[in-house]
DNA sequence: GGTTATGTTGAGACCGGTCTCAACCCGTTT
DNA sequence: AAACGGGTTGAGACCGGTCTCAACATAACC
């Protein structure tokens, strides 16, 4: 290779030298002015840019992070982009980054715990100044810690994690969770079954510890409303991996047989999707057949028929809160770690009816 | 100043170097074992592993990168992450990225040319190796110029750009526009409306330059169809600026008055879903009084009563083949430019009906 | 035994910026 | 005229890797 440099096609990249050079000034020099840093007249800095404008010179972020330590990136590891609450909550957080002059680098991670490993370390080995993590587990984090072990701020969002000393962003989902699943036993609903499709080793029994905080302080508030309501055994109401067996398999296995129930909490709007979907193969009417409410305003909760009632989070603002604790963490702020917790709100539609034959 | 090189924390970073002293070897070597190439014994490289195990070493990708000239990461510029298609599309090229090594930088561009042009420039700063970018336009392509005039692949997805000789992967939008309004002239609409979000300075005339390529040929079919249908003028037709205006405003206004079209095309999923509200706010029954189809088949689609008529893109796979022939560019290989054209296909559902007063 | 091939190692340049420090210029002060 | 001070500039180290090249050891060959 004779060539000094070169990138895929084989042109050489204008370095700050080559415009020092073009401008007849030291590299020092030439760097403060396209740098904007230190001093330079007025004179010598034309003489510069202009060379660097002639030259096409473009700055490399990369040789910049490598003296000044800062890399102006964040990562993001979400479970899902094509989730919308992910997509939302990434928007939140790319929005508020944009603002600050920061990029974001997005790695999804499956809602599995190697994946995100993977993920997290690529993040780090890339120096990203800073990580938002909605943690695949809340549970085992060695993900997490790394992170922190690494010396890289970190926030997470929609989950916190056990003994991890960072913000984090969530909602109040027990609450939220327990004035959803009220509506229902309010309305006499007595066999209500909660569906997610978190993975989880076993069948959901009161010691279980559920890996995902936000879907644990839900099944919490579904628990709080059943148990108010003078309902027996509430936990084998709650069924978990919903993805294992499909979300329509599962709530078409519900919704029949002798013991079905009559009114279903999905811990998610694609959750609720699959429900609804099952429902509808089943003949069964909403309200009448079936009282269906879910997390998450998604857009299809307001024109399907009947509307669903959800509980709607700010999920916008998590990723956005979240983004803006994690810069401010990157500036330096030493602050103890602060876990914000966003209100959910609910929208009422037309999902919710008192069952047709008291259960 | 006495610390050599701090994080945030203070905490300095273990390097290769840092390996190598505590290896007993010299720095060479112990990159060679650490980066694993080059030749190594493998009593020393068991021992370099050791050590870099014990000091906690993790690789600094940058640094690798300013040597090698290779980043690993690619960049992607959509129009909003949030908008379910570029979520999509965006899963599908982070999942073919990450199989091959490869990491996403996400910008979004608000379909702004000079939001786009920053982006952009942002990314050429951080090298990626090469980028995908759902162009905010296909005419004005100085933005797109630039990444080619640095010598970066770019593969663009979506949306072609004229005078760009790169790969694109786009979907056959004219003729998919085609067949979807043909549905609408058959069924015997003459009164049917085409609506866009896209930016436009002025209404739509058959000279009308639509910067958004996809947009244009989406049109272009439209036209076709009214054009064999024998409806004279359809240009009038067409309608954009929807954002500005706001999507149900505009949809108000076009099936209120005695000109009200009795049928419309949804430029996407969420301009139909503007549609379908305004729809259900003026009480006019679907498909009864107004025929709706659309792009796209969001989830509520679906759902929706009635169930929306939709032309389905393999959304995923633009993205997945977009970032396909993007590594393979960054891989090296030089042959011609080639435009992908992926098929969409038809979704019947229950949102088309004959008008109920012939227009 | 000398030469050649092969494998392993170390020294040091290099990528493209930033940053420290010394040198220098020129006007002002004493 | 000497000393001082602010504004500019240049030389060169540095960030943390990769990579070339030379040195050396050992094995294989004639």
């Amino acid at each position: 290779m004779s060539e000094p440099a070169a990138t895929g096609n084989g042109r050489r990249e204008v370095t700050v030298s080559d415009v020092a050079v073009a401008a007849g000034v030291s590299k020092a020099t030439a760097a403060r002015a396209l740098g904007d840093y230190g001093a330079v007249s007025d004179a010598v800095r034309d003489r510069v840019l202009g060379a660097a404008d002639r030259l096409g010179y473009r700055p490399n972020a990369l040789a910049r992070t490598m003296s000044t330590g800062r890399s102006n990136t964040l990562g993001i590891v979400v479970g899902d982009i094509e989730n919308p609450f992910f997509a939302q909550a990434t928007r939140g957080a790319a929005d508020v980054a944009a603002a600050a002059g920061f990029d974001l680098i997005l790695s999804n991670s499956d809602e599995d715990l190697e994946t995100e490993a993977k993920a997290i370390g690529v993040q780090l080995a890339k120096r990203v100044d800073g990580l938002l993590v909605a943690s695949a587990s809340s549970v085992e984090t060695e993900n997490l810690r790394s992170v922190v072990d690494a010396g890289r701020p970190l926030v997470l969002f929609d989950r916190t994690a056990q003994g991890v000393e960072v913000d984090s962003v969530i909602a109040a989902n027990r609450s939220g969770a327990r004035e959803l699943t009220s509506l229902l036993v309010d309305a006499g609903h007595r066999r209500v079954a909660f569906i997610s499709t978190m993975t989880h080793p076993t069948d959901f029994d009161r010691s279980a510890v559920v890996a995902t905080s936000s879907v644990a302080e839900r099944i919490e508030g579904f628990l709080d409303a059943l148990t108010a309501g003078g309902i027996e055994h509430p936990e084998r109401h709650v069924h978990l991996n919903a993805r294992r067996e499909g979300v329509e398999r599962m709530a078409t296995r519900l919704l029949t047989g002798p013991e079905a129930v009559t009114a279903i909490v999905a811990s998610d709007s694609l959750i609720a999707l699959g429900v609804f979907r099952a429902a509808r193969e089943l003949g069964l009417q909403i309200p009448r057949d079936l009282s269906l409410v879910a997390f998450d305003d998604a857009d299809w909760t307001g024109v399907a028929t009947p509307g669903i009632t959800v509980m709607a989070q700010p999920i916008h603002e998590i990723g956005a809160e979240a983004a803006e604790l994690l810069i401010r963490r990157v500036r330096g702020d030493g602050r103890p770690p602060v876990t914000r917790v966003l209100k959910q709100h609910l929208v009422e539609r037309q999902s919710v009816a008192p069952p047709a034959s008291p259960g």
